[in-house]
DNA sequence: CGCGGAGACCTTTTT
DNA sequence: GGTCTCCGCG
């Protein structure tokens, strides 16, 4: 049995005990948020609810398997059977089954952001003549099209709202939207945000599939319930409109997706919607020193929109947070290098240590500084691990074995052969199409004799590779993997890139996380929904003194270290200069800003560069953030000498 | 038709 | 730093 009076305090502890009805929990930063949603599931199976009938719904695959293993520690059972996971994995989960039902085929391919980018790429160039300069590329497009999905809007309202400056490419727009959502539905092909429209689909106009999944769920839960859209709202309303056991757990100080069509109102309006439901306040906050929290409720008492909440701090007094401003870029650089350097040297381990920042540019600097100090960093920006060229130019040669049909796969592997380029890849490509069996026309069918001399070494090396991979189908998937290095992959690798060796040890890696999989299929589907880089899939060993974190502030939703830097926490940067076009932009980044600094537990640098040099504009003097001036003097002790003369001193 | 080099331009946040 | 385009060479 578990003791809940021990480990569990008062407000945690009605949570937990509540037995059915719809609730709200309004849980602050560092409440033991995620303990009190792992006591209730556990809670839950004690009193006979079975593992299968809880469906949990949370923002990260992480943080979900963190949460089922913990239930699973409590319960000292096997949660197998509990559906947990993020929306679009669960989404899969059940289009798997059902997509027929929707007019697809089971076997549907889903298409990463990278992938839809080159798929509206080719749609642009298909339906506009035109497109100028000005025409929004095919990421830009992505973007407002998830947009206005995500927010059950047409092209027609999102532009004129949010991008007015595109109004004059609308009616173009609209057409390649159109032709970009019946190419995927022609190619069986589904994106992201298909994946939750098609879920809601299913359930929505379906009775016999929305009451089988009603029926079983007696409890759903979600967590971050701030950073869910529309299509997340509906999906989770249906999914408990049998029992109305529904859960909703999230800190609307903490709402930062709006940018991708998460809505405010979700967690705003959910006690209109249930009327009858109860809300909880979780607001002991356990991680940060109080100065810290001081600071962070004084900022977000700037926000207008936001429920009446006071987070209470329980531990003892520790230091301010420190305001650094510092001469340039550089200098900032030099200083978090050397005050993680002393930190170190204090006995903090790297691992305890985060920089957090709002773009990924904000890092170049600080990335080259501490490379060249050999301060031990893990950066988790840009292309992540499972998203970098070499991993999907190994996942597109086992994709076309699996489905033939696999376009995005096909137009890869061609491009990868020597002297094949945009032109002939698109001649084979047609050809292809024409065939019923694709893959065998390729291995048999006499179209590599017919293209230029120059490229069809190349192409012969494509088939011989992919006869290779096809003969060993059913082998371990690691095996595979190896064929294809060996057959020719390991070659190009060695003439396309610098970084080779460590792009093959990448792929031995990949190898290795593939071997887990029983299919081939079965492998291709979760890489398709992974991101994350993939060393962290295993967490870090527990011995080791780990590395310091660079991540955006977005990536460090719901961890915490305990020394936090925040470079440039200065006007246009924090709170972003692009952001500020929305009216709701400001309040958006200063919950941003609100994030960044609850991360931290113990101390907390806030910097600056004095001066920027900037392109055409010559050196320009930037300000401090509004969200520090605004704050009162007392709240940020400032140094009295800036650390950047101190560090030259040093020198 | 492919490819490499040069130069321009732009950089928000992500499941 | 990354991505895209343009241009001249093979």
């Amino acid at each position: 049995m578990i003791d809940y009076d021990l480990d569990l305090n008062d407000e945690q502890r009605q949570v937990v005990m509540e037995t059915g009805g719809p609730l709200l929990v309004i849980a602050g930063a560092g409440s033991g948020k995620t303990r009190t949603l792992t006591y209730r599931v556990a809670r839950l199976l004690e009193t006979g609810c079975p593992p299968g009938g809880v469906l949990l719904a949370t923002f990260t695959n992480k943080a979900a398997r963190a949460m089922m293993g913990r239930v699973a520690v409590l319960m000292s059972m096997d949660v197998g059977r509990l559906w947990g996971g993020t929306f679009h994995h669960l989404a899969h989960r059940v289009l798997r089954a059902h997509a027929r039902r929707l007019g697809y085929e089971n076997n549907f391919v889903i298409i990463d952001a990278d992938d839809a980018k080159q798929f509206l790429n080719r749609c642009i160039a298909a339906k506009v003549k035109n497109s100028g300069t000005r025409f929004p590329r095919g990421d830009v497009l992505r973007d407002i099209i998830s947009y206005a999905r995500n927010t059950d809007q047409r092209l027609e309202d999102v532009i004129p709202e949010r991008f007015p400056y595109l109004e004059d490419f609308l009616e173009a727009m609209t057409v390649v939207a159109a032709h970009y959502g019946s190419e995927k539905k022609r190619l069986n092909v589904m994106d992201f945000d298909d994946l939750l429209l098609n879920w809601r689909r299913l359930l929505a106009d379906h009775e016999d599939i929305r009451m089988s999944y009603a029926e079983r769920f007696r409890h759903v839960l979600v967590d971050e319930y701030q950073d869910t859209n529309i299509v997340q709202a509906d999906i989770t309303d249906l999914l408990a409109s049998c029992h109305r056991n529904i859960m909703v757990v999230g800190d609307d100080a903490q709402s930062i997706y709006a940018f991708r069509g998460a809505n405010y109102a979700n967690i705003m309006k959910f006690p209109d919607k249930y009327r009858d439901c109860k809300v909880f306040k979780l607001e002991v906050n356990y991680r940060s020193t109080p100065e810290i929290l001081h600071m962070a409720n004084l900022s977000i008492m700037n926000n207008e929109r936001q429920f009446e909440k006071a987070l209470r701090a329980v531990r003892p007094r520790g230091t301010p947070p420190v305001l650094v401003p510092l001469r340039n870029v550089q200098m900032q650089a030099n200083f978090v290098s050397q005050r993680i350097i002393e930190l170190i040297g204090d006995g903090y381990r790297p691992g305890e240590i985060a920089i957090l920042y709002r773009a990924h540019f904000h890092a170049m600097e600080l990335q080259m500084e501490m490379t060249r100090r050999g301060i031990p960093f893990t950066i988790r920006s840009g292309i992540r691990f499972f998203e970098q060229a070499h991993i999907k130019d190994v996942t597109s040669y086992l994709r076309v074995i699996v489905n033939p049909n696999d376009e995005m796969a096909w137009r890869r592997i061609l491009g990868l052969c020597h002297r094949v380029g945009r032109q002939t890849a698109e001649r084979i490509w047609l050809w292809l199409t024409e065939r019923r069996d694709p893959l065998a026309a390729f291995l048999t069918g006499g179209i590599v004799e017919t293209v230029t001399a120059a490229a069809r070494p190349g192409l012969v090396k494509l088939r011989e590779l992919l006869q290779a991979v096809r003969d060993r189908e059913g082998d371990d998937l690691g095996a595979i993997i190896e064929t294809i290095l060996k057959k020719g992959y390991e070659t190009y690798l060695q003439v396309a890139y610098p970084d080779a060796e460590q792009r093959r040890e990448d792929l031995f890696s990949l190898a290795v996380y593939a071997a887990r999989f029983s299919t081939t299929a079965e492998f291709l589907q979760e890489m398709a929904l992974l991101t994350g880089s993939g060393e962290e899939e295993e967490g870090e060993p527990e011995g080791g003194d780990g590395r310091v974190i660079m991540s955006t502030i977005h990536q460090a939703k719901g961890l915490e270290w305990s020394v936090v830097f925040i470079p440039w926490c200065a006007e246009g940067m924090i709170p972003l200069g692009r952001a500020l076009k929305d009216p709701e932009g400001e309040e958006e980044e200063r919950r941003l800003f609100y994030v960044a600094v609850t991360r931290a537990k113990d101390q907390l640098y806030l910097c600056y560069p004095v001066v920027d040099y900037r392109r055409g504009m010559g050196y320009v003097s930037v300000r401090p953030s509004r969200f520090i001036s605004e704050l009162t003097p007392a709240t940020v002790s400032h140094r009295r000498r800036p650390y950047d003369q101190w560090l030259v001193e040093e020198e």
